[in-house]
DNA sequence: CCGCAAGATGTGCTCGGTCATATGCCCCTC
DNA sequence: GAGGGGCATATGACCGAGCACATCTTGCGG
């Protein structure tokens, strides 16, 4: 038996079969209270016998509410925008919205603009924004107007309210870790320009080192990647008197290990390293890294928090929510000879 | 000036700006060719006075046209689904469509024909499914008629077609190196049990031993996870006669060479290890990791291809694409002694 | 036994687009 | 010069829900 174009049943068919008028209908769905118990029950089993399911679309329509939210971000490839996207969209389901997710592969002002765009004609009812870079943040400047928004890892802004993680407090703990373990000083391989965490890190790892009246060595460039630190970390074991380096990211610590055990430089015995985001592979690196930990679950259920405040409440103050990152030390730091 | 609770423009305010019907504003925002030049100007500079976006919400409801994707996924964190996904984001993006994603912490048949409801009801034109056990993939044996979807790695089945990597191809290539470098057997560290790459990487490897003759050892269960490969590297270090090891990933295969390393065995020397997915760290192992590649991006490419298709041209034959996988040989294998 | 408030249900309009169709217009041909 | 075809544009219905309001019940106090 072919069902020859059988048009989904829609709410006016329900009522029909139920005996009830559409309205009706609408509020057993609602869970409006003012629907008596019988009349509740022969709708809800006119439901199951039709096997109707609402049409949010057109729910969208006239509530002027989608019930999604809209993620723009970078790479999510990468472990740290994944797991944020990851803590988002668990956070958003269990409040009942639905995610929508624009991922860039290159990220500059218009792209994000764009995607924001997009996103806002398809009627989010707000806006994450995980795009934690310079030429990124310009394009919040101008948001079209009245629609919530939240960034992670932004700067501070008039407008937008920023969940983060603290990128200055982790640098530091990591390079007064390694101070403390009597290290002269501490060399940086840092993650790309335009990068807030990148700029973040190297302000903390900066800052104690001057606090400590300690040389500042000039950073290594790198680009989160595990090659990036390969490359970084034959520079290094080349160099006279690297004892501790402070790696911008975990795959790039890897990469410094690697190139570091080629050179037959010992970890932790000659040289101490520190990474940063505590990736599940960190605690089996060879060694294990020393790293901070960033709790990017946290983030993405603050900024669904947020996100949904502003819906419900109207714009917000600019806030700038701010998670605290850990430390874990393993086995790839040890106190200098 | 205020703007008291200024409703953002319709079309209707656009044609009345312009001094023509919503109906040729439609035509000039569809690219109809029957507009006159100086017409489609006209309507164009009023869309950009009044900054005037269309309600894609509204636009869906006529249409039955969302141009929205659903994606149903296992743990988004993870490298393999992550890949997949941005590929798909990536192919659907570039095709003109959205992504709704919904990422399951647990699966369950239940947790995916929930998920694959909520997102009909969202509307979206097409589900892809990346949730490669079981469990899932009963989930999809009743989906809501007419609904074109797309599967990654699923087993055969008469109504959804699949995209996968060739898994058995994958191990059987894993496991045929280690033989043709010497080794007796090869041991292996699985995946989670349901899972159905597991169950075609132990089939490629058993099969090959089986018709080289070789005895098949007990495989150890895993997890994916580093620490699940610890344990089972703790374990093999501890038997007799282990000289080649294929786990089912490069995280286990990580936590594997890290138990090996600390037990004192030499990786390539002592045992040869080869993993599976050719994540960005494995080069940088220690040692770099010969492992199995799979490339994500095209089977993401694949299953919007696939899943357009079915939305343009109605159900498709259930296919099965099968993308085949690469190897990569680095030096975490040698030949036996 | 009536009145009235609260509860239960129904009616018709609205959201903002697209679709089918109607209309006006110009130009070309016989 | 009338008829016809194609183009440019306008008109009104419609998609499937929710909302405001109208209407019909019901229960309860006086």
């Amino acid at each position: 038996m072919t069902t020859p174009k059988r048009r989904l049943p829609v709410m006016a068919d329900v009522a029909r079969e139920a005996g009830v008028s559409h309205q009706t209908v609408s509020r057993v769905l609602n869970h409006h209270p003012n629907v008596r118990a019988d009349t509740r029950a022969r709708v809800e089993e006119a439901i199951t016998r039709l096997g109707y399911r609402r049409n949010l679309v057109a729910r969208a329509l006239v509530t002027k509410r989608s019930r999604t939210l809209g993620v723009v971000s970078f790479d999510t490839t990468l472990y740290g925008p994944a797991s944020t996207i990851y803590g988002i969209e668990q956070a958003a389901r269990t409040a009942g919205y639905f995610v929508s997710i624009v991922s860039l592969k290159s990220i500059d002002t218009d792209n994000v603009r764009d995607a924001i765009g997009y996103l806002t004609e398809q009627g989010v009812d707000g806006v994450v924004v995980v795009a934690p870079q310079r030429s990124a943040w310009r394009a919040l400047d101008n948001l079209p107007s009245g629609m919530p928004a939240v960034a992670v890892e932004g700067m501070h802004n008039a407008c937008v309210p920023v969940v983060c993680i603290d990128q200055v407090q982790g640098a530091r703990l990591a390079t007064r870790h390694l101070l403390d373990q009597g290290h002269e000083t501490v060399w940086h391989v840092t993650g790309p320009t335009d990068w807030l965490e990148t700029e973040g890190r190297i302000a903390g790892w900066r800052a104690v080192l001057e606090e400590a009246g300690r040389p500042v060595p000039e950073p290594l460039a790198g680009d989160w990647s595990p090659r990036a630190g390969y490359e970084a970390g034959k520079s290094l074991a080349a160099m006279k008197g690297v004892t501790a380096i402070f790696t911008a990211n975990d795959q790039m610590a890897l990469g410094v290990l690697r190139a570091l055990s080629e050179k037959g430089v010992r970890v932790p015995d000659d040289i101490s390293v520190v990474g940063f985001d505590d990736i599940p592979e960190s605690e089996f690196f060879s060694p294990p890294l020393t790293t901070v930990r960033q709790d990017f679950a946290a983030v993405g259920r603050q900024c669904i928090e947020v996100l949904l405040r502003q819906i419900d409440m109207g714009p917000a103050t600019a806030e700038r929510l701010v998670v605290p990152p850990g430390f874990v030390v393993r086995s790839s730091t040890a106190p200098a000879r």
